[in-house]
DNA sequence: TATTGTTATACTCTATAACTATA
DNA sequence: TATAGTTATAGAGTATAACAATA
């Protein structure tokens, strides 16, 4: 769970810029992440929930690693979880038997793709905002990333 | 470490929203958390920067405990750690001799100081923006709120 | 009796190192 | 010899339950 979150909880002094305002109010407005509690709501461990968000097509193990940023080691015992939850299954690769490819189930493509369209959601305060407003902050971040 | 990044990662088919292609933008800005960094960075674990976080005044164990949503049992050895570094100290509560007030030493409030400086401090992206962009983003941010 | 904090215990997530089976 | 994955083990973070001191 969250003990991250900045802002609200303790008293901050005035920012003294208008990227600190901005940066205030923005912190407050998406920590915790709503994706934590979208995993924790589908009964999936963190580790777990982070492992199906990868597989969007079948990967080897260290592929996975890579990607979760832990050790090999590790994504052993998340993928023996996904297997017992009848959400992957490990398949040998072709050209290397060293590798296995984990693959998803079709229960475990279901169950993807349910909780990626949730993750993907936006949250209700940007729901909430009149369309100009929506159109402008999506413009304004596209610069920020440009 | 973040296994919660979710854009750039992952090919995200269009958002087929204003609010989603926001949202798409905004969640790529903002996980992971800055602060998970500066935490790692100041040598500090989470739990130990979670529990600085809250010390902005003498708090009592189970108001930490509260603060950082965990159980009291977990907040002994949050503080333990805090003390061990000399960061904290435990004392008596002058009414309830069952409550331990738990104060920041003057090495704490400075460690505290820095971090939260630089906690607060906004992210490069929001930096480089233009000042126009920066307080139309303030603004947006701040209906969002309303 | 009820409450604050501690201890005992257990489960998850993480890492390192030693091991296996391939290459 | 090197690499992919597993196992053994350990440390941190979390939780529940039983406990001591105090209310």
């Amino acid at each position: 769970m969250s003990k991250t979150t900045e802002t609200k909880r303790v008293p901050s002094p005035a920012a003294g810029s208008t990227a600190g305002e901005a940066w205030e109010v923005l912190a407050s407005l998406v920590y915790p992440p709503p994706f934590l509690a979208i995993a924790q709501e589908s009964g999936l461990r963190p580790a777990t929930f982070g492992a199906l968000r990868v597989l969007d097509e079948p990967r080897a193990m260290s592929e996975i690693a890579a990607l979760l940023r832990c050790d090999n080691s590790n994504v052993t015992g998340i993928v023996d979880g996904l297997e017992a939850r009848g959400l992957a299954e490990r398949t040998a690769s072709p050209g290397d038997r060293r590798v296995k490819l984990i693959a998803l189930t079709a229960e475990g493509r279901r169950l993807r793709g349910r909780l990626m369209r949730e993750a993907r959601k936006p949250p209700a305060w940007l729901e909430g905002l009149s369309s100009d407003d929506q159109r402008t902050l999506r413009d304004v971040l596209r610069r920020a990333t440009a």
